[in-house]
DNA sequence: TGATATATAGTACGATCGTTCTATTTGGAA
DNA sequence: TTCCAAATAGAACGATCGTACTATATATCA
């Protein structure tokens, strides 16, 4: 049932980057065993055998897909100042990481949610938790950036987190349904003229500085490596 | 093929009331015609007839989501005043009319436009362009506060739209996912200081002056055939 | 009332779904 | 090289899907 050995690891990531991508545009209901294997020239019983079940085959491509945002969105912030500077730049590293996912089907989690909010069940489940926790992180930064003096003390954070999180998700809607690719432009000029509003003088430094450029070197083999994975 | 008779107008009103419902929970695509019928107490073949095909009862489907729109959401801000008072009283009664589908499976729109939008076809088309043409209205009647004065000239209009629009979408998404009820109050809270920010003096007064009063009237019987209707 | 068009039901079809059971291939340990 | 467990394939299952074809019930109009 489970992958033990090396290429039984490597062939269920195999079958997972391409289940991600399908069931992106599909969903994750209309992600077929079926269509899955013939995409990837697998037999159905051989592809089924790594997962034992749709459901858990789901869970498996929710997975794959919160993995592939903690690398993209948390992963490009990891070194950068926590506050108010992390908080934007988190939230931009999420609108790029959407308007990068043109080709498939745009944000897995906005499509997974509107597919399994009305089905209960452990799919449902581990979708709402992760996204619950990208909400925390959102709300956790603004919190830190208002201990430090960047928002206003007397802030509504609830509030706050709320209109952000709606304007990232309204980009995805916006492109994915009308095609409105400045949809993105939008969303991170909403995002910065919300925070605006409740930043403090010392805030909207911040909000108004470009980014710290980071230290160019050389790319190290170790660099290519990493992109090559 | 198509309903003829008053008998067979009103058995295809009666599918479509219950289409709607289904569609909202397990998606139109998930909408089954052999479920459906089973919970109409009908023959499958009987209930197909009276489209043809799958991809016309979504499409009618779709039509009936629509005339429900319209006529909670526009039918309600009809005879409330042009301009920003109709601008924040049809916004409000959208997001009412999201709040009280609770039981169902919240927004039909948003939860279609998330299935469909990767699927090319007159359904997604018509998704589209329903969902296009309430974003015109929002904006139509922005511009018109702008012309009264209600608005700063400077507005950028674009934005505004989709900032609201973003609100009431988000609403849905968190209550639906999350179970977050107090999320339509955010979305509330959210539209008007969004408003407040773009409107001039006069149309802060417009903002916090509480709704006219509707002169109230016995029903005529022409309400109670509208109502029954 | 009888004729006729519409509404509904019954049945069956090919396709595809998730799943199970039974081979067969393959790669690493002995 | 042998052996064994893991990985993959093949075939078949019952269920359900959308759809087509045929038959029956029902309302309307001559």
């Amino acid at each position: 049932m489970r992958a033990r050995t090396e290429r039984g690891e490597s062939s269920r990531q195999m079958i997972l980057e391409r289940a991600l991508d399908l069931s992106s545009c599909e969903g994750l209901e209309g992600l077929t065993i079926g269509r899955l294997a013939q995409d990837l020239d697998m037999s159905k019983s051989g592809l089924f055998a790594h997962f034992g079940s749709k459901e858990a085959l789901q869970l498996a491509t929710v997975e794959a897909a919160a993995r592939k945002f903690r690398e993209e969105v948390l992963g490009s912030v990891a070194d950068t100042e926590p506050g108010l500077r992390r908080l934007v730049a988190g939230l931009e590293a999420w609108i790029s990481h959407i308007e990068e996912s043109d080709y498939t089907g745009g944000c897995f989690f906005a499509a997974a949610a509107a597919e399994f909010d009305d089905r209960p069940g452990p799919v449902r489940d581990r979708i709402a938790e992760l996204s619950g926790s990208w909400l925390e992180w959102i709300e956790k930064e603004a919190h830190l950036s208002r201990r430090l003096g960047q928002l206003e003390p007397g802030a509504d954070m609830k509030q706050l987190v709320f209109e952000l999180h709606a304007f990232v998700h309204e980009a995805n809607w916006a492109r994915q349904l009308l095609g409105k690719k400045e949809a993105f432009g939008r969303s991170r000029l909403a995002v910065r003229g919300r925070l605006s509003r409740a930043a403090t003088t010392e805030g909207s430094r911040i909000l108004t500085t470009p980014k710290r450029r980071k230290v160019k070197k050389r790319p190290t083999r170790r660099d290519m490596n990493f992109i090559r994975r």
